[in-house]
RNA sequence: GGCCCGAUGGCGGAGUGGUUACGCAGAGGACUGCAAAUCCUUGCACGCCGGUUCGAUUCCGGCUCGGGCCUCCA
């Protein structure tokens, strides 16, 4: 029995899902603009991680994990227009980037993706009905989303109209009839990327676009969708006031999940704060995905994960430890006690505190489950080492050591640490691994 | 100002009304030519003030401090 945390209700539920069968899971994806730092990462390997245990409970076949992809947006036309390229050029790049990234921190890839720009019928279908019910009205290009025609708007953030009203520290926009009311399409520029619409040539508005997604692909009501804390509001705020309108009333999603932030010292990472920390500089610094996605499963998903040069280092050495206790043992059992800890709203610290506890096959399986110890460890071990040269340099030393010449041992020795190698003298030989 | 969350040992981090995980780092020992790895042993904790209770780190109230959202944001 998987309970889960649900910010709708804020407490912890079981999870029964509305069809075992099909299991629907959405979470807000990237914005493919940029390289994705760390704290983008973070949701990328919860979510992996939920679908994990959620297959594991429910079968292979049980699950629909849809992770969208944002490739329209003013971040994305303004970064088009500073390289003087096409759109698709930087959302196409920063995809790639996307992918290559989370696949290093094993990530498995959602079983849909689906791209705002392939979407866009689906999205004016939205908001025509949206007009037709009462609940959108276009002014000067523009459709927007009438927040005071939603008795409900503000069901999950818990924020009511004075409260919504008193924020409202932006500049409101002439077209708006109600402060709060936010844009569901918005007329494009001359050159500037855009569909036909009833409304005129333009674009959708974010928010639209997950609710529209959603719909199409994974029904009106889903069990489960997932994001960072910053998006309950306005973003899924916004998409359950766009769902329940277009359908009748049915509830978006049944549990809403969220996952906390990373951390730099006193502050969130966030590009707004400059205070980045991307997987692909410290992949390049040497350091493995795998490395990286157990510092993201360190904490629970709901609190901070302060993010820190020693959490690497411990996270290495944790891995380490783990590796040699699983040996190259044939996949095993998967350990209850993982399962249960998982299976308490995705507790993945106190699942790792049991894994230090298993050893061979049966930690090796139950690892795979957080989609750790994915490889072999004389894989992570040695990497990609020149292991011929190795076993040269092991093979003088014994002969140094045979004649008990302990200075042109320990000098071999000495040297191979340098390259990032150490040696292990053990009952059965010397064996070597990276540092 | 409104809404929300957190405060645990050197670090990370679970959890629990009473015997106080686990990991990393540290200390001591075994092993080793010396190391490394491994094994054994070991020190260190629950923000403050009240309340409830036989007993609170755990429940309740207040306070302090910190963070998040209210604007793009995982």
């Amino acid at each position: 029995m998987i309970r889960l945390y649900d910010t709708m209700t804020r407490e912890k539920r079981p999870f029964v899902p509305l069809n075992p069968q099909r299991i629907t899971m959405y979470v807000c994806g990237p914005t493919v603009y940029g390289r994705a730092h760390i704290g983008n990462a973070r949701p990328a390997v919860v979510f992996d991680t939920l679908a994990r245990l959620i297959r594991h409970e429910f079968g292979d076949k049980s699950l629909v994990y849809a992770r969208n992809v944002t490739d329209v947006d003013d971040k994305i036309i303004a970064s088009a227009e500073a390289e003087g390229v096409d759109p698709s050029v930087i959302t196409e790049r920063y995809e790639r980037f996307y992918l290559e990234d989370m696949g290093a921190l094993g990530v498995v890839p959602p079983d849909i993706a689906p791209h705002a720009t392939q979407e866009i019928a689906a999205m004016t279908a939205m908001i025509s009905t949206l007009i037709e019910h009462g609940n959108a009205y276009e002014a000067q290009g523009h459709v927007l989303f009438s927040v005071p025609s939603d008795p409900h708007y503000g069901v999950l953030s818990k924020r009511d109209r004075d409260a919504m009203i008193a924020g409202a520290r932006v500049e409101v926009a002439p077209y708006k009839r109600d402060p709060a009311d936010f844009v569901l399409w918005k007329p494009s520029a001359e050159g500037v990327i855009g569909w036909d619409s009833p409304w005129g040539r333009g674009r959708p508005g974010w928010h639209v676009e997950c609710s529209a997604m959603i719909a199409r692909h994974l029904g009106e009501t889903i069990d489960i969708h997932g994001g960072g804390l910053d998006l309950i509001f306005p973003h899924h705020e916004n998409e359950i006031a766009q769902s329940r309108c277009a359908h009748a009333g049915l509830p978006l999603a049944r549990f809403w999940v969220h996952n906390g932030f990373v951390d730099m010292g006193a502050e969130k990472m966030s590009k707004s704060l400059g205070n980045i920390v991307t997987p692909a500089e410290l992949l390049a610094q040497g350091h493995k995905g795998e490395t990286l996605r157990l510092a993201l499963l360190s904490a629970h998903y709901r609190q901070p994960l302060p993010w820190t040069e020693n959490l690497i280092a411990q996270s290495k050495a944790t891995l380490d430890r783990l590796y040699r206790s699983a040996g190259d043992g044939e996949a095993g059992e998967i350990d209850a006690g993982v399962i249960d800890a998982l299976s308490d709203d995705l507790n993945t610290p106190l699942a790792l505190s049991r894994l230090a506890q298993l050893e061979g096959g049966t930690l090796k399986t139950s690892a795979s489950l957080l989609g750790l110890l994915t490889e072999s460890a004389d894989a992570w071990f040695k990497g990609d080492a020149d292991g011929d040269a190795i076993e040269g340099r092991i093979v003088e030393r014994a002969e140094a050591k045979a004649n008990r010449d302990f200075a042109t041992a320990d000098r071999i020795r000495d040297e191979l640490k340098a390259e990032g190698i150490v040696l292990e003298d053990g009952p059965g030989g010397t064996t070597w691994r990276r540092e």
